[in-house]
DNA sequence: TCCATGATTCGATCCTCGTCGAAGTATTTT
DNA sequence: AAAATACTTCGACGAGGATCGAATCATGGA
């Protein structure tokens, strides 16, 4: 009668205090221990505790810099599970069925890469270009995929030679459909960002796209926002 | 500064006694409230509260009949968020890479369908055949596909009525690859189960191949098991 | 070397929530 | 009708754990 895995996992999400600092790494971007104790609302003796607990249990992952300590999202693939968890946070199924199409629906980022309709789109751009094949075992680029993204700038090879998944899905909690993570992902995030074609909100997850994006991932996505 | 949704459902799937009933219902069948509170160790009134609030969350879905309740998961979107929960549930990364392959990871059921290295190979194989084809959106079933379900008695117009989906992708906890979910995934389980290719373990989610199995999967279905 | 700042450890406190027994509701059986 | 079974609601109890302040450790700058 021993706990299943599940129960651990659970009960550390399941506190308000640590799910606060999760959903505030999202973001992909890392932070120390006293600024997620203040984005937290919490001490720095507590946040301190909890960060020690999400990071012993793989969640977190903690750089040491002089005598800060950062803090971020272990891997693309916890990011991938919280999102997975979102589907049945918002509220009871009735509810969930009247809500309105927020601004996070619409774009947002999720870990380091694009989400929301936007990156739902943006996934299924590039396949329809016959840039990405999906298969089994996730996602890959396709000869004429590598091309247009090196045209972009983006250093494929690069980011092949890397110990991080070139390409992965995520299941999207707003769409219920994939959208791109993994190396790839990220890079065209900062594509898009560098580019000016979508333009980030500072204090939450949500993006907006630009005029000039919206025609841009149009034509050379194509993205049909 | 007030908390997350994801907060909530961790909470829930947090309790010991919660995850426990969650984890029994992982095979797909539905179960009474006094079943689950033998299964959890717990009295009648403790798990009748557990059920409730699970169900209000929409993780259970509930029939009356008589004057017994049955509880099961209300779909497999839950099934696939608890296995993606499972890869950080083992242990700490360290222990994960030292772990042994289990009876489990060969071969389980994953609410109705299967999983482990047989779900993920019969995916596979299906798709090499060119029976399945990964999009977006999901998995579609091409008309050789079709063709071959049918012939080995899957009503696959019937279930494509359905309101469920035909095909989905889970993602598996023990090989991070996908398997099949969704009306077809449940279908092959049960066709595998009936023709004697595969056998199941009472008290387990692990199941065995068959020789008999090993060679039909091989010949119909191109699994390399 | 000394002080300022960031982060962790420890001990004490407080509160949430899981637990059970008893009573109440619903449904089947006799 | 009455008894039996399945389940839920209610009230009270108790343990686990989140929190904070104070002390300690670590690093950087003067």
């Amino acid at each position: 009668m021993d706990a299943p895995p599940i129960a651990a996992v659970g009960k550390l999400i399941g506190d308000p205090t640590r799910a606060l600092m999760l959903a505030a790494l999202m973001d992909g971007r890392a932070r120390t221990a006293t600024e997620l104790a203040v984005e937290a609302g919490v001490g720095r003796a507590t946040a301190s505790s909890h960060l020690a607990r999400l990071t012993e249990r793989g969640l977190l992952c903690v750089a040491s810099q002089g005598r800060h300590r950062y803090f971020r999202l272990a891997s693309d693939e916890v990011a991938s599970m919280l999102e997975s968890l979102m589907v049945f946070g918002a509220a009871t199924p009735v509810a969930a069925r009247v809500r309105r199409t927020t601004p996070e629906r619409e774009a947002r980022t999720c870990y380091d890469h694009l989400a929301g309709r936007l990156g739902v789109g943006l996934l299924d751009g590039l396949q329809r270009k016959g840039c990405l094949v999906l298969s089994t075992s996730g996602v890959t680029l396709s000869t004429a995929g590598r091309d247009l993204l090196c045209h972009h700038g983006i250093e494929v090879d690069t980011l092949a030679r890397r110990r991080r998944p070139l390409a992965r899905l995520c299941l999207d909690w707003s769409e219920r459909r994939n959208h791109l993570a993994g190396g790839l992902g990220a890079a065209l995030l900062d594509l898009l960002l560098t580019r000016g074609w979508v333009r980030g909100r500072d204090c939450t997850r949500a993006v907006t796209v630009t005029r000039a994006g919206r025609r841009a991932l149009n034509v050379e996505f194509g993205v049909d926002v």
